[in-house]
DNA sequence: AGCCATGCACCG
DNA sequence: CGGTGCATGGCT
């Protein structure tokens, strides 16, 4: 049988859309060789391929997220971008409460396009606030190592 | 309004 | 300089 695993990202401020960029998604870092296994293969001989994923959370509600591979940098002429990234889910990280800081848990059967994800808020000493007191235009620039596989 | 695709900024 | 976060413009 397949065994399941677990990768945790933290998410930054751009991956929850909390900086004005209309994103939609987060990044993955190219150094999760063993996340980019797990997740569907993407034909890197054709210019941004995707993939659709379908993700469970906890309630039980399901969501489709794009699974993509910007790769112009190596299909166009001044292209710059090579990354992996995942977009369509503004409304589930909204749904599940997700914050700049919070880790994303993402656990499934490798290849399977199928994912459960779960947010968890440990790295959030006291930014329990709502908004009430936001006058610190504090330079939310998360400084993350990227994902961890939990085995 | 939200997403796609891409460029730029910043940091190690 | 590569990689990642941030941001923008255009298209749907």
């Amino acid at each position: 049988m397949s065994a399941e695993e677990t990768f945790e990202k933290e998410l930054t401020a751009n991956d929850v859309g909390e900086t004005n960029s209309h994103q939609a998604g987060i990044h993955i870092p190219k150094s999760q060789k063993d996340l980019l296994a797990f997740l569907p293969e993407l034909d890197p001989s054709v210019k941004n391929p995707d993939a659709w994923l379908v993700a469970t959370d906890d309630a039980g509600i399901e969501w489709k997220f794009r699974y993509i591979y910007y790769n112009n940098k190596y299909h166009s002429d001044r292209g710059t971008r090579d990354e992996y990234r995942i977009t369509h889910m503004t409304k589930a990280l909204r749904a599940l409460g997700a914050s700049a800081g919070d880790t994303l848990s993402i656990a499934g059967v490798p290849r399977s396009g199928k994912i459960r994800i779960k947010i968890r808020r440990d790295d959030e000493p006291e930014t329990r606030d709502t908004s009430a007191s936001v006058e610190t235009p504090q330079p939310v620039r998360v400084k993350l190592a990227g994902w961890r596989k939990v085995h």
